[in-house]
DNA sequence: AAAAAAAGAATGAACATTCATTTTTAAATA
DNA sequence: TATTTAAAAATGAATGTTCATTCTTTTTTT
């Protein structure tokens, strides 16, 4: 093994607990013991590879995020009409929410709470730049509401947040048959 | 000044104390003597009222809990159609939402993190009962879509959560127009 | 003056971070 | 190729601080 793999091995390690950690415990409730005991390595190697411990979760923060957005676009196709280009957003993101739900769950936690850094959080809904611009299309084409983006997305895009939660706590089940209905229900809310 | 009165002062400041901390720092990174001394008590005086922080922050929960939904229905009709139920209840939701920023944004905190006991979060949206049975009186009359109340709610009331964090967090101004904007997205998401 | 309530100081545990040492790596030399 | 060696990486233990909770004393109430 390659001596620059063997450091991202060690980072991805420490990334990947400190998420596991967060998402049951909290920001606050996590040592930097039990992170460093869940990555398999020294407290003190935390401190080779990140500033502080606000420092590991701002980093884990933005790799995640990045995850997010890369995934969420992967499969977008500009050229699509506003529905169907929609459709392709929505779904990856209800993919990433279903499949990748300890990611998704840690994202949340950021975006609610106060452990994030302002200047990492700040920057609001901009990363998904390409939904905004696909439904400034939708305006234009009479048919997405002419209303805020930030009406837009917390009606048809956060909901999936809320059902990801809510199963994660045990209260529902997300089967694919409640994937079909929300997608519905996001397209009836935004479409005129 | 009565002696239980007294008390009930005490207490009360105790708790306000803790969502506004609590808030702005979250859970782990609110000191006991912090709270103690926004409300002008000594540390050891909270544990005659609390057993413990933990309790300290279930009792602030419950109770915020319980003023929501004291407020949300306070002027709600049961013989009013579905739609004219709906908007009464969701219009309260939205002024508790705007009015009440902190207790909203530390009731979502708990929600949608785990500072708080199992057993006391895991009420999930039952809570909210007069409103689930005017759903189910909706799917009855077939105006109210036929699915889940996670969907739902999901769907027509969580998004103010969104709306609200995001005002708190300064990248959104909720206006009386976008209230009037997203209860008709509300509406339109969840009627057939 | 006895009981209840409140206070400030004390206690002990937990934690983030740093320190002094050891282990590993890989380049240089034979 | 085998051996040496200096630098880099990693470690476990130590440090100093913070904090929840408790203890002892003081103040207030009745």
């Amino acid at each position: 093994m390659a001596k620059l793999q063997k450091s991202i091995d060690k980072r991805n390690a420490l990334i990947k607990a400190t998420i596991h950690l967060v998402n049951n415990s909290g920001f606050h409730a996590t040592a930097m013991s039990k992170i460093a005991k869940m990555a398999n390595v020294s407290p003190a190697t935390i401190y080779l590879y990140f500033e502080n411990k606000q420092d590991l979760v701002n980093q884990t923060y933005l790799e995640v995020k990045t995850k997010y957005t890369d995934f969420v676009f992967k499969t977008y196709n500009e050229n699509a009409s506003v529905k169907t280009g929609f459709e392709l957003i929505w779904k990856r993101i209800a993919e990433f929410n279903t499949n990748e739900c300890e990611h998704s769950f840690f994202l949340n936690q950021c975006n609610n709470t106060p452990i994030i850094d302002e200047p990492s959080r700040k920057e609001g809904i901009r990363h998904l730049q390409p939904l905004l611009d696909l439904w400034e299309r939708g305006k234009n084409e009479g048919i997405i509401k002419p209303i805020s983006d930030h009406i837009l997305y917390a009606y048809s895009i956060n909901p999936l947040s809320f059902l990801m939660i809510a199963q994660k706590q045990g209260e529902f089940k997300l089967t694919k048959k409640h994937i079909e209905e929300a997608f519905i229900t996001a397209w009836d809310s935004i479409k005129i």
